[in-house]
RNA sequence: UCCCCGGUAGCUCAAUCGGCAGAGCGGGUGGCUGUUAACCACUAGGUUCGCGGUUCAAGUCCGUGCCGGGGAGCCA
């Protein structure tokens, strides 16, 4: 017998005789002669209600399972007299799969909060809001790949375990087969004869590959080991990063903002449902932010503006605003949320803030850097046009005090055919906070990992 | 890592000036002619985060540790 999935049964035009449906209680509700379920199987928001007559084989199988309780149902899709539904199932035959005691089951049929719910994470899952969420994060993940395919993107694979250990993002995790309570590490006797760490980035990688094939991205994990406790950082999440030969920094956000744009038109499209849930309970505002998202140009404005409006704003900050200090989120937050209101691309950043590869401009003080901001969440995006000239490259190198050697193979795509190109990385899960109105980095990831976080 | 706030029943929270630890929801039991977070009645349920201190008396005040949240830094 084929299950039917409740999504489907609940989107029927007509009445059906002999479905099978399989999902978890999410409620019942008993009267004198009648029981409902309301059954979820995770392929919709919405819920089955199921009619269990008393005095019926049904409602014995059924016993006193309840709210939690996995349960198979053999019944009719008929006509609800009831109000809120247009079909439930008359069970005709029913099995507990799975029952859940009441006493014990941690979920209850009301409002959990956030907090409550991170510790309950291998259940959580099983909620109208997480579960809204997931199918949201599976349909972007498919949207992006749509997005880059569309444009003459190869998917690339990057990766995981690096050597290179100055990667220009933050602390390491380091990677080793040795035995920790061993005598002192010996990196000549670890798996690779030398430091092993998790990637912070496809980036250098990606590179190397969009100076072969044009066009690539990667979407996968990356690992930070900064000792970040914020609602926007987490220890492994997901990055998107394309790289394009042949492109410089205008291109560089002019795909940015496409990519944005597309996802956030993509989202509406295929899960208004979800959205919804989100919009009502989550983000009062949310539908008007991804209109504008998608509907309104990106403002884009160099830093040396970005500093200018700043300084002119009148504005109180508490840190301080000039030439050649990096934007401070507060900063970034009032340029995105109060002076324009809208995604905002910042772009030519000075030198001393950015990391090796980002290309030198002619006026020899900034880099070809961008960093796309969005309201609520702040930094989205960052990306650069990259560094191709080999002996600015070299002497970037130098400046920073990284020893170029060990970078070889990346200066080598300098030294043979090199092109200018450029490339960005977008946060997945901050994507997901924006699409989704979900303040904490914690509730876009099924199980996230942060600072002492590491049970599921 | 720094700053601020918090930790009371399974969950969400209340408890006046330091004076008998409470409610709603959830659970259990019973009722109810089709419910919609059903409804009605009854009922059980507590190391007030841990340790130490002040006091006749501490959920409440002091010290300290742990955990959580928010802000900052780092960044995606």
């Amino acid at each position: 017998m084929d299950r039917t999935l409740v999504r489907l049964a609940l989107r029927s035009k007509v009445p059906a005789r002999g479905l099978a449906v399989k999902g978890w209680v999410r409620t019942r509700r008993d009267l004198k002669g009648v029981t409902f379920l309301e059954l979820n199987d995770g392929s919709c928001l919405g819920n089955l209600q199921v009619l269990v007559e008393h005095g019926s084989g049904p409602a014995s199988a059924l016993g006193d399972a309840g709210t939690g309780a996995a349960v198979s149902v053999f019944g009719d899709l008929v006509d609800s007299p009831g109000k809120g539904q247009k079909w439930e199932l008359r069970a005709r035959d029913l099995e507990v799969l799975g029952p859940a005691d009441q006493g014990s089951y941690p979920l209850q049929k009301k409002r959990h909060s956030d907090e409550f719910l991170r510790g309950i994470a291998h259940l959580r899952p099983r909620t109208n809001k997480y579960g809204a969420l997931l199918r949201i994060r599976s349909e972007l993940s498919l949207l992006i790949h749509d997005f880059f395919r569309e444009r003459g993107f190869f998917y690339v694979h990057t990766p995981i375990i690096t050597g290179s250990d100055c990667e220009g993002a933050g602390e390491l995790f380091r990677v080793t087969s040795l035995d920790l309570a061993g005598p002192i590490l010996d990196h000549e006797a670890d798996f690779f004869g030398r430091p092993a760490y998790l990637t912070v980035s496809g980036q250098l990688e990606a590179e190397l590959l969009a100076m072969s094939l044009g066009r690539v991205y990667t979407f996968g994990p990356t690992f930070r080991a900064e000792n970040s406790n914020t609602p926007r950082h987490a220890a492994e999440f997901w990055m998107v990063e394309p790289e394009m030969a042949f492109a410089d920094l205008e291109e560089d956000i002019d795909l940015a903002e496409e990519l944005v744009k597309a996802l956030a038109v993509g989202v509406m499209d295929r899960c208004p449902e979800d959205l919804e849930l989100f919009a009502r309970f989550v983000e009062p505002g949310l539908m008007a932010r991804l209109e504008a998202v998608a509907g309104e140009p990106f403002a884009r404005l160099p830093y040396a503006e970005a500093v200018l409006v700043l300084e002119r704003s009148g504005a109180e900050f508490e840190y301080p605003v000039g030439f050649g200090l990096d934007l401070q989120t507060e900063h970034e937050r009032y340029l995105c949320e109060t002076v324009f209101k809208r995604p905002l691309a910042v772009f030519d950043y000075p030198k001393e803030i950015k990391p090796f590869y980002m290309r030198l401009n002619s006026d020899q003080r900034t880099v070809a850097a961008m960093d796309v901001l969005v309201p609520g969440v702040g930094e989205l995006i960052g990306g650069s046009q990259r560094e191709e000239r080999l002996e600015v490259l070299e002497s970037r190198f130098a400046d920073q005090g990284l020893d170029a050697g060990r970078y070889w193979w990346y200066l080598d795509t300098r030294r043979f055919g090199s092109a200018p190109h450029a490339g960005f990385g977008l946060g997945f899960e901050r994507l997901l906070m924006l699409v989704t109105g979900i303040s904490n980095i914690r509730d876009v990831i099924a199980f996230p990992r942060t600072p002492r976080n590491l049970e599921f």
